[in-house]
DNA sequence: CTGAAAGCGCTTACAG
DNA sequence: CTGAAAGCGCTTACAG
């Protein structure tokens, strides 16, 4: 099972090697070779399967066809379906996907990106952590694309695609205060991330709107280290130790999953003692109490504009002018009551 | 920013480019070059951050340093969290990941594979579908290390490593037993994935050796176009027109979830009304009621052993023969009511 | 219309 | 101890 090269098909085809390589590229007519030749030149790539080896073509052109995903951990349900929606966005372009995760660790994150350019990928896509900002800002002088999605560095003149966070959490407060709930807890996490801040930012500014007082007490602000047991812990003793609250706004996913089995071990029933309203939609949310109100991210959408902003980029005749793409969330209520 | 190359480390250094290559790959010893030069060549590279240009490392010497992951759906939790600890076993060993999701799709399948060998990778964990087999076949006979992992083909000679479904569900079902449940319905998927062979064979022995009937009625076994809300729908009418079912085996996660849902609309209460046993964690069994029984797969003692068997065979001195790993599922009973 | 040649960046066997 | 050269498989500008 040797591989078949183009110097195979060459000497099988009667021509040189050079003659095989501009009909496979399609420049057999630019080249004005004949159709009789490239005819045959063709037939015999297929029937050998001959692929072109990409280590080689990427090392000739410069191009690898291979974009570069950085996301913080492929196992997270979040990122592994925006994972798999850029992976299939980008094999409709004609692109593969490289993948790697940062476990939100800097060095990782700068290891990952010198990594990715070892292997000439054309783009890069990354969800990055805060420490990657000077890394992500070499990325770009080196002129080759890059897009962020889900977080962004403000100073920095990248594309990015964002999900509209603050509306987000206005939207999903506003539908907890006109159904009269008046103490909304916030539980967030101590993560100095943009879309952390435009939730929290979401909600005083919510509150102010309504003209209620924006309570200390009632937020509270989790290590990200904390392990899950601790999270749930820390959830249920605030619960306890404010019965006045009567609903709370989840400020991710992760925290809500928590935040449920700490109402559990509260004894406390949704909807009828308290209210839920959580970032990030999950199976489970539906499953555990069709009460809940999300405020979904468009994962697809994020996928697309990702992609398309990458592949404009990669065209070299669209002018080069950073956009920012900011996406509406979705605000899912399945039971009104 | 220039790419910083071989040649113009050597410029600075004043001396030729082998002599560089030679020093960074650690063979100046070897080629007994001087420590002052290798030294001086060593501080230049580390300066100007260095960093061979992966494409023509592997054109030159055929290894690319990375591992193809073909899963199925990365975006399922399974995946998700098999390919993690896959990224992170292989990182440890100094590979890389390149991944890709066939979607059961055999033609999407082999174009992977096809892919995958252009990129020049040294090594392949796949995940099969049942129509890769001949895919699979041929690649071994490039070479080129195949690690099996979840499923494999019991005609070929590939190493894999599989998680022993039949004891898994011999275990689960005794543990229905034991409790004193008789009326164990098998909700299943009909994928002859060899897999959910063995997991409806261990539903069948169990039942012989505690010398109960096998009925055919009480097995439901739905097809996997079917949609998440077909699912539910066909689950949910089973249950109703079976009211003698005090305990359900799913043969799989999706199934398990879907069937919640199904037990929530028919208004049935877990464990009271109905015991749950199901294949694969998530977290949402446990959230959503600590009663259910779960066969839980090791993923991260798969992601090792598949490792550690592709790099036995990366390392040329070790004999290549096929070895198949057969991991131990963990039974997890949260609530013995 | 077709062929010969250079070169992408690296590694390694070989000559001195 | 060090240098010159070949070659991995491909693409492309150039010469005929």
């Amino acid at each position: 099972m040797k591989r078949v090269s183009i110097k195979d098909i060459a000497t099988r085809a009667g021509v040189v090697p050079s003659t095989v390589s501009l009909v496979l590229n399609g420049k057999a007519r630019e080249q004005r070779i004949s159709d009789e030749v490239a005819d045959r030149i063709r037939k015999i790539a297929d029937e050998t399967g001959y692929r072109p080896l990409q280590t080689a073509v990427s090392l000739r052109t410069g191009y690898s066809k291979t974009l570069g995903l950085i996301v913080e951990d492929i196992s997270n349900v979040f990122f592994a379906t925006l994972a798999k929606a850029i992976e299939e966005e980008a094999y409709a372009s004609g692109y593969k996907i490289v993948y790697c995760s940062t476990e939100n660790d800097n060095d990782k994150g700068r290891e990952l990106i010198a990594m990715l350019t070892s292997q000439q990928v054309d783009g890069y896509l990354i969800t990055p952590t805060p420490g990657m900002e000077s890394e992500v800002q070499k990325l770009k002088l080196t002129g080759k694309p890059v897009v962020l999605m889900d977080r962004y560095f403000p100073l920095l003149d990248v594309p990015s695609v964002l999900v509209d966070n603050f509306s987000g959490a206005m939207m999903g407060m506003e539908h907890l205060l006109k159904k009269g709930y008046r103490s909304i807890a916030l539980v967030t996490v101590d993560l100095d991330q943009i879309q952390m801040i435009e939730r929290e930012r979401g909600y005083h500014i919510a509150l102010q709107q309504w003209h209620l007082d924006f309570q200390e007490t009632l937020v509270l602000n989790l290590p990200y280290q904390n392990s899950q047991e601790q999270i749930v812990e820390a959830i249920e003793l605030f619960l306890k130790e404010h019965p006045e609250v009567d609903a709370v706004f989840f400020a991710t996913n992760y925290l809500g999953i928590c935040g449920l089995e700490a109402v559990q071990n509260a004894k406390k029933k949704i909807p009828e003692d308290l209210a839920i309203l959580c970032f990030d939609d999950h199976d489970l949310f539906r499953l555990y109490s069709p009460s809940i109100t999300i405020i979904r991210q468009p994962i697809r959408d994020i996928a697309k504009s990702a992609i398309h902003l990458l592949m404009k980029q990669l065209d070299k005749n669209s002018p080069t002018i950073p956009e920012n793409y900011l996406k509406q969330p979705e605000m899912v209520i399945r039971n009104s009551t």
